[in-house]
DNA sequence: GACCTGGATGTTTACGTAAACATCGCGTAA
DNA sequence: TTACGCGATGTTTACGTAAACATCCAGGTC
């Protein structure tokens, strides 16, 4: 023992001295000093049978030694895989995307793949190009993109060769795997959840407008309230943020009863204007939000709200782009999860006229 | 062109009809391509010098030709190095975690490097170590560990060799590098603010016993307390959510006219409770957060809170393992990230008594 | 007792890259 | 004219692992 520093170091010639980049022990070195032949310690680690216990007590024991730990470089040049996902987004500010994120991360280590994060600061086109182009050098065998903002266009975009792709929250169904929260189904619940409460009509305090999400949340939106042959009162718009939802809460006129907000930080912005301008909620005016996040249970009051299943999520968006890796071929088209109205204390009857 | 089925496929022998995994074009297909040798193609894809720029602009059209993209795996191998930095953390669900994950991604991205998520759904000590002992076979360079709790024991733990780790929120400097925000500091601004403010005493909403954040700011509040000769309330505990935070607000006392929260999360909570039960603040009591969560600034009413500068954390973080992975030098000791009290309106003077 | 069987172990080789070294050819100085 | 220098390019080799193949030996069969 602690010859440590000479292995490895034996090989002929002058020049020993210089320090080259101190690596791990190799199966090499376990070998030599276990006395096996390093085709043996690889079937150690790999736990391949076909090795004698006393071999293997043996190796386990020369392997401790050294701290040996397997070079991932080289199992990944030999094996063609990396058994890691590379995640691409642009941030880590929303909810969703972190659940999500989360949510992609338990599934693959339950998987054995590791998850790699390539964050992209800003969305320019540049950026997104850039973030695959390293994303395709790196050590992956497929991509999850989670995206906020619908960037993903075929022609400035050019996905790496030989890496499967999942889409997250994208309307590119038609050219990648793509999984995303029934945002329509969810929105359509909440504005019906608010019609049938009474009121009028419902306004909408929608998301930025380059987002899909938003988009669609706001779509169907429009559809249930056309549908219910009610009038459409003009839309609010924010930016996901508090801070925008308490500037729009200030734009909503006094003969409004009911607001779908687009998520629920814009929500609890929304209740703040809304308690300052002395409109009680729910009495005077009811409130729906979008995500369900953990604190949406304790704003003032508990908020009715959309409950998107991230978990559920991530778990598709992993088992799709392995699907992808095992079969070799790119699926196509969009699986959706489904979403659920959670009735808090934010809505209520329609004052009655008076 | 179109002859991508064939690259690489030349070898002598038979059965080369099985569809052995599908690689992307190497270096060696470039070269064939470009008729020159792979050393070139290496050259020019590192853009060393010493090639002539005819020859250059060759072997790039063969390379976009054949979609070459590096196999970083074998530049792994070969380097010694993976330019990826490992992130264990237990989970994503706290702010301060995800912010830190973030700030840390950026610099890390700016520095060249990427990160290699690793997640432990369940802080026993047992999966830590699983989870080292996997990030050790994993690819990366180093190990920044993002600790809720204090699970870092290294009787325990065996950090694989040759790796730097740098350790975020916890008591291992004698062990490791430690960044942390300045827990101490920060309490006690909010403590000195509020007994400024006029107040008698403050009470502590406490974050969960085991995490080393909540710890240290119960310490400083509880010496701030002592330092200023006032007495001591108990502790109420609370689990960093929101709900945790109401059901502290529906034990605060009538005569408690000042409360500081170990996070904004119960602070949301702490509001709702107090307002539930009549008791207006910040006229009839006080309330300081910690964190400075966006959202803070649209809780009814806005919360006054201790601001912790995540990103710098962040940064902080990826230079110091840098710093070791270059120096080979495992650094020790405690870095300080300061906080700065942010001032809003759910604290204001004590009520005046009777 | 020669021969086969099969389990345990060793040897060879290839994965893709890039450092180190070798070669080639052209221009220039003696 | 010859030799030398130097820039451009090619060849060899090693990185650590593991599949494929080779070898060896004990035990059983006829």
């Amino acid at each position: 023992m602690e010859d440590r520093a000479g292995v490895g170091t034996s090989a002929s010639g002058a020049g020993a001295a210089a320090p080259r980049r101190r690596r791990g022990a190799s199966m090499a070195d376990v070998a030599r000093l276990a006395g096996v032949s390093s085709q043996t310690v690889s079937r150690v680690s790999n736990g391949s049978p076909g090795v004698v216990e006393e071999t293997r007590t043996r190796v386990l024991a020369a392997m401790r030694e050294l701290g040996y730990r397997p070079n991932s470089a080289a199992r990944a040049l030999k094996h063609g895989e990396f058994r890691t996902l590379g995640v691409i987004l642009f941030n880590l500010s929303t909810t969703g995307n972190v659940r999500t994120l989360e949510a992609i991360a338990d599934s693959a280590a339950r998987e054995g793949y590791a998850i790699t994060l390539m964050p992209v600061a800003v969305p320019t086109q540049t950026d997104v190009r850039g973030a695959f182009t390293r994303l395709g050098e790196l050590a992956v065998d497929g991509i999850i993109v989670i995206m906020e903002v619908h960037l993903l266009d075929a022609s400035t975009i050019s996905l790496p060769p030989h890496v499967q792709v999942v889409v997250v929250d994208s309307d590119a169904g038609d050219r990648y795997t793509v999984v995303d929260t029934d945002q329509r189904g969810g929105a359509r619940a909440a504005v019906e959840h608010l019609l049938g409460l009474g009121h009028r009509t419902v306004w909408h305090l929608a998301g930025p407008p380059d987002s899909f999400a938003a988009q669609r949340r706001t779509e169907a939106w429009l559809t249930a309230l056309r549908e219910a042959g009610r009038t459409v009162p003009p839309l609010l718009f924010g930016d996901w943020s508090a801070e925008s939802g308490y500037k729009a809460g200030k734009l909503v006129p006094d003969d409004c009863t009911a607001v779908f907000a687009a998520n629920d930080q814009m929500a609890l912005g929304l209740l703040r204007a809304l308690h300052e301008r002395g409109r009680r909620v729910p009495q005077d005016i009811s409130v729906v939000g979008f995500d369900d996040i953990p604190e949406s249970a304790s704003f003032i009051p508990p908020l009715t709200t959309v409950h998107q299943d991230f978990a559920e999520v991530g778990r598709r968006c992993v088992d799709g782009v392995l699907r992808q890796i095992r079969d070799q071929s790119a699926e196509r088209g969009t699986a959706l999860v489904p979403t659920r109205l959670v009735r808090r204390d934010s809505t209520g009857p329609a004052p009655s006229d008076g």
